[in-house]
DNA sequence: TATGAATGAGGCTTCATTCAT
DNA sequence: TATGAATGAAGCCTCATTCAT
C-alpha cells in the first residue's frame, strides 16, 4: 500500500468511525478520544486532518447529503418522468425513502440543524458541492420555466417546499408525529403539488 | 420585602440573567458560573431552584412562548376579525412580528429545537400550558368546522402550517434568507391561505 | 405533649433516622440533608443537638453497643453459670449472636473502626458509659482473681481477647471468611479458653 | 532520560507525593489537587495513571506491604532459625519493628482497613502479590506439617494470629494502649506460641 | 427552639489541544 | 506524517454550616 493510501486510509477511518459514533451517540457525546480510539489512530493524527470535531461533522454531512441527492437525481433520470410535478415529488419521495431506511443519517442532519439556523436550508446548500452536476435547484427553476408555471418567485417557492419537507419529515419519520411517514406522505405531496400547480 | 419575595427575587434574577446570557452567547457557551456571577447569587443557590442549565432553559422557553401565543390570541379577540383565514394569518403575523422585535427569543427557541426533533412542534405544545384558555389548536379546528373547509385531516394541515412558518421564519428573520421577512411574508401567507381555502 | 418531649422527639428522630441511614448507606454516603429530610426536621435543628455527623455517629455507637453488652450481662446473670471460662464465652457468644442477627450494627461499628485506630478498643470503651453497672471488665478482673487464674496482666489478656474476637468476627460474620461464623466459633472459643485457663 | 523513564517519573512522583500526603494528613483530607500540586504535575496527568484517589492508595498499600513481608522473609532466611515457633515470631517481630520505625505506614494500612471488612485480612492478601515467592502462608502451613503440630485447621489459626497481631499492634504502637509495644510484645508472643505449640 | 434559604469552599472529572519525539 | 503523554482550563455538583426570621 503506498503512502497516500495509508494517509487516505487514516482520514477515511476517522470519517467512518466518526459517522458511526455521531449517529450512535450524538456529536456532543462523542469525544475526539472516542473517535481516534475506534479508528485505531493516534490522537494527534486527528488534528492532521480536521480542525475539530465540527469540521469533521460538516464534511460528513456534506458528503452524505450530496450522495443522497445525487442518487435521487440519477434515479430520476432513469425513470423518464416527464411531468414536472411528478419529477419534484419523485425526488422528494426518493430522499424521504432513503432517510426512512437510514434514520441515523436523518438524526445526524437534524443534529446539525440544531447548531444554528444558518444551516437550515441544508438541502440547497449541499447540492452546490459539485458545481458540474445539475442539482435540484436547477431542475426546479428550469422546470418552472419550461412548464410555464406561474410563480412570482420560484426560488422562494422551492425554499418553502424544502423547509416544509425537511421540518415535517423529521417529526414524522423519527416520531411518527403527527402521523407515520407513509400516512403523512399523501397530505404532504398534495400540499406541494398545490404549491407548484400549473394554472389551467 | 417578605421572604417569598426574596426567594422569588433570586429565582427570577437567575431566570432573567440566564435569558440574557443564553440569548447573547448561546446556551452551550453559558456556564452556570456565568449565570450566578451575573445574578449576584451563590453557585449553590442555582441548584436550589434548577436541576441544571437545561431545566432552566426549558422553563424559560415555556414561559416566553406561552406569553407570545397568549398575547397573540388576546390581540385577535380585540380585533373582531370574522374571516377564518384572516384570523389564522393574524395570529401568525402577530407572532412573527413579535419575533422580529425580539429575535433573541427566536434564537433561544431555535436553540431548543436543536435539542431534538421531539420538540419540533413547539408552538402546539406551548399553548397547552394553560388548559383553560382556548389555544391556536382549538381556534383552528373549530374554524375549519364552522367554515365548512374541506380538509381531510385538519390537524395535519395545522402541523404543516406551523412547521412551514417556524422553519422558514427562522431563516428569513435571522438571515434574510431567501428574503427579508417583510418581503417573504406575502409568499408565505399566500401559501397558507391556499392550504386552508374554502371550496367555492 | 410537653416541650421537653417535643425536644426529645426531634433528637430521637434524628438518632433513629441516622442509624437507619448509616447502616443502609454508610456514614460517608449519608448527608445531613438526608438525615433531616427523613426525620422531618429542619436542617438547622440538627446543629441544635449535634456538632456534626460524626458526633451523632459516636453517640449512636455508644448507645447501641452499651445496650448490647448490658443485655449480654443481664442474660448471663439469669443463667447462673458458675465456671469463669464459661461465663466469658457466654458473654462473647451472646454478643456474636446479636451481631449475627443485626449485621447492620456490626457494619456501623466496623465503619467506625475505620475512622482511626483510636477507637479500636471499642468494647472496653463502651462499657464505661454507665459507671454504676458492673461491666465485662469488672467481671473479667474479678473472675481472674476469684478463680486463681495465673495471668501476669489480666487487663492485657482481656484486651487481646476483645481485639481477637472483634477483628475475626467482622470477617467471619460479614464475609464468611475464613469460615462462616458457626464453623469458626469452636476455633475461636478454644483459643480463648486456652488464654484464660487455670493451671491444673 | 528515555521516554519511559519520564513516564515512570511522573507516575512515581504521584505515588511518592501521595504516600507523603496520605500519611501526613490522611486520605480523606488529601485532595487530588494537593497531590498534583506537590508532585508538580498537571491535574489531568493524575487521571492518566489512576482512576481515582483510592486506586492510588490501593497500589501504594500493596507495594509497601509487599515489600515489608518480602523483607521479613528475606531476613528470616539469613538467620537460619530452625524452630518453627521461633520462625513465626521472628517474622511477626520483624514486621512489628518495621511498623514501629514507620508508623505512618501503619496508619496508611489502618486507614485501608477502614474501607471495609473485605480487606481485613490484609497481610495474607498482600503476600500473594508475587506468586513465585514463598509467603508467610506457605511458611506456616509447611511448618505445621513438618513439625507435626496438632491443629485442626492451620489456616484458621494463622487467620487468628494475623488478626490478633494487627488489631492489637495498631493500638499498642500508635496509642501505647494497653501498653507500649515493647511491653506488650511478651504477652502477645506468649499467646501466639500457645496457639501453635507442639503437643509434648 | 426551630427553620430552611443561602452560601461558597471544595472536590471531581473531562477533553480539546499542544508538542517533543 | 504520526504519535500519545501532558496539559490545565472549564465545567459540574455536593454539602456542611451559617444566620435572619
Amino acid at each position: 500500500m503506498g503512502i497516500n493510501e495509508v494517509k487516505e486510509d487514516k482520514k477515511n477511518r476517522l470519517l467512518d468511525t466518526a459517522f458511526k459514533l455521531f449517529t450512535e451517540k450524538g456529536i456532543k457525546n462523542t469525544s475526539i478520544q472516542d473517535i481516534v480510539d475506534n479508528a485505531n489512530v493516534a490522537k494527534g493524527t486527528f488534528y492532521l486532518y480536521f480542525k475539530d470535531k465540527y469540521e469533521l461533522r460538516d464534511i460528513l454531512i456534506a458528503k452524505k447529503s450530496h450522495k443522497l441527492f445525487s442518487d435521487a437525481l440519477t434515479s430520476l433520470r432513469k425513470n423518464y418522468i416527464s411531468n414536472f410535478s411528478d419529477q419534484i415529488i419523485f425526488v422528494i419521495n426518493y430522499v424521504i425513502d432513503e432517510l426512512v431506511k437510514f434514520p441515523l443519517l436523518l438524526k445526524l442532519i437534524s443534529k446539525d440543524l440544531s447548531l444554528g439556523v444558518q444551516n437550515s436550508t441544508v438541502w440547497k446548500i449541499y447540492e452546490k458541492i459539485d458545481e458540474n452536476e445539475e442539482g435540484i435547484y436547477d431542475l426546479f427553476i428550469k422546470g418552472v420555466k419550461d412548464n410555464n408555471i406561474q410563480l412570482k418567485n420560484p426560488e422562494v417557492t422551492l425554499f418553502m417546499i424544502i423547509e416544509l419537507v425537511s421540518s415535517t419529515c423529521f417529526s414524522s419519520i423519527l416520531n411518527n408525529n403527527p402521523l407515520p411517514i407513509n400516512e403523512f406522505k399523501p397530505y404532504l405531496y398534495e400540499t406541494i403539488r398545490n404549491m407548484i400547480k400549473t394554472e389551467d
